[in-house]
DNA sequence: CCGATGCCGGTAATCGATTACGCACAATCT
DNA sequence: AGATTGTGCGTAATCGATTACCGGCATCGG
């Protein structure tokens, strides 16, 4: 009932019958202990239960053993592979990670930035909102570890690590192209957004190398949420007479929202029109026809951003890593010949 | 390049030309300060970029403004939406969410349980590793406001918001039953977690209801994850002259996977076998046949949870809530008559 | 045998905020 | 007028850990 005092160093010190000092050398591995002594700590501090106050620490530290994930959307199974990758690595160096939700917006992601700065957090992964408008000087400034994982930041030089975003939209368009699609729609993110401008950048590329163009109508904005993107493809689809004959919906809620506007829709797939999403989430095998599409390596995104953070705990002025990781298509059943 | 050294309140209280205290007192609105000199201060944090350092803060005041979402599986959709809801909740009081991935693994939960006391978080938000083994007296102890959502835990007294899960269990097996099937195998969690072990006394309450009862041999346990759960079920079903003609699979990750066994099993629901499931995914919607269920109210889980949490900062001693919200079957197409 | 060198471990400063306490001065009461 | 009450603000203690610095002791070389 009575909230009891938590235990100190100090309890500890007592115990043990030395200063606050060796107590904090011992539980560090710092200095040089008479094993004796060290083992009298050790005992004392198993004995009294003690667990180091992590404020404290983090005050005199300056540098918190906390890690920060931001990204912009938990529910979407990319970003929470993404973190769980990311988690992975920090149990095992005894960090913890705090997830940041930005809900794709600006104030929410500036705010989860100063707090990362003012909490002196040991590192932080980010997937940006913006690729114009998000501004990470603070954290350079005050030299938190920094990578810029999924989307490009404008004005970053430290770590990044992005999947070939311009060879995804290529893959996904020139598959399209070869089984002789010629009228492609595009379900795009906002305008900020690194990943689909560079998967459009792709798709320019790939319909250029055949000749064509991407025609504005076809090209449709959404704010990255299954319910845009649905409503795009039903709007899309509703003149029977002049529809697109094929889909490219560029990331993995754009990929659910399309497929369910096509299901909507009432046409088949792939015979009456093909689709190639984003991201290999489970659904995607599970529903009939199953989904064609350009697969991320996530595991190994996380993975390697984590990495990163440990390499730049030891060695602050390494050498900052950019890394673009290959997109892989897989070809399952929303795609045939036109 | 060089980092520069924080803003701290010192440095707010020069550029104001006061004490420490003042400025403190005035961005913290406790006692009374001249208007003219509160007016200053604040002009001093803006000018100066003050950001609070939240360890200084934290131990100083024996309260950190950060709770714990302390979850089983960052995979789960039924969690993710469980932290957004405590997270919109959050940021409305200016408080951050630390999740906290157990991996159903209990020292993962202990370790999770004691960074929490020690940091003394403002809350915890916790759906547990196991009933019995689960310990969350220290966070008692500690007077750390806390919310158990989901499953339950042996020997705590404190708030408690779950779902019913008898009737969960219940709704599921009457449904069945009312279709004419007789032979239901049910995919359970471990034998330490609450919901499916309600659940499924939910199943055997109804069963008897129609003078039946639960074949052992039709009651798998898994470690709740999709692959345990498709391997389970294609086992089940390999036996064409002796496979049950129903499925309950008693949560999301289970219901995915007791889809996939389906249909790796080249049986047609409903027809030749029918499926109930857990948790109102995306995806159940999406599949044909969309998958009958019975969806939980996973949003005013959380919801609740977080303003617990703060009526519990409030008022520490205020009596606890016991709440238990109700399943809501979704009869879609993976069941019809046996 | 004496001074130099190192090793150990304790004392106290420090990180940045909050807050108990008390002083100075003004307002009110007798 | 003198005593009392109250208001506003500054000084300094405090939260719990880490670590710079220093003193004491043992060891070693000359």
């Amino acid at each position: 009932m009575n909230g009891q005092r938590a235990v100190r160093i100090t309890d500890v010190a007592r115990e043990a019958g030395v200063s606050t000092a060796t107590v904090s050398r011992v539980l560090n591995g710092l200095g040089s202990v008479d094993p004796e002594l060290a083992a009298r700590v050790r005992r004392a501090a198993e004995v009294t239960r003690y667990v180091p106050n992590p404020n404290g620490r983090a005050l005199r530290r300056q540098r918190a053993d906390v890690w920060a994930a931001i990204v912009s959307d938990v529910q979407n199974p990319f970003f929470t592979s993404l973190v769980t990758a990311v988690e992975h690595v920090a149990v095992r160096s005894g960090i913890s990670v705090m997830l940041c939700n930005t809900d794709e917006q600006l104030d929410r992601e500036r705010s989860y930035l100063t707090t990362a700065v003012a909490q002196r957090m040991a590192g932080v992964v980010v997937s940006v909102t913006s690729e114009a408008t998000s501004d990470l000087s603070a954290l350079l400034a005050a030299q938190v570890p920094t990578v810029v994982v999924d989307r490009r930041v404008h004005d970053f030089t430290g770590d990044t690590i992005l999947l070939d975003n311009v060879e995804a939209g290529r893959l996904a368009t020139e598959h399209l192209l070869e089984l002789g699609h010629r009228d492609i729609m595009c379900l795009a993110g906002p305008s900020g957004v690194s990943t689909t401008e560079d998967r459009l950048q792709g798709v320019r590329q790939a319909l250029t190398g055949a000749g064509l163009t991407l025609d504005p109508a076809r090209m449709v904005r959404t704010d990255l949420k299954i319910d845009d993107a649905e409503a795009a493809v039903r709007a899309a689809l509703a003149d029977p007479r002049n529809h697109p004959d094929a889909i490219f919906a560029m990331n993995g809620p754009l990929t659910t929202g399309a497929y369910r506007g096509v299901q909507a829709s009432g046409l088949r797939m792939p015979d009456e029109i093909s689709l190639v999403g984003v991201d290999d989430d489970r659904w995607t095998q599970m529903v009939s026809p199953a989904v064609t599409l350009v697969a991320q390596p996530v595991e190994e995104m996380g993975t390697r951003a984590a990495e990163r953070l440990v390499a730049l705990a030891a060695d602050p002025a390494s050498e900052p890593v950019h890394l673009l990781l290959p997109p892989h298509l897989l070809v399952r059943g929303t795609t045939s010949a036109a």
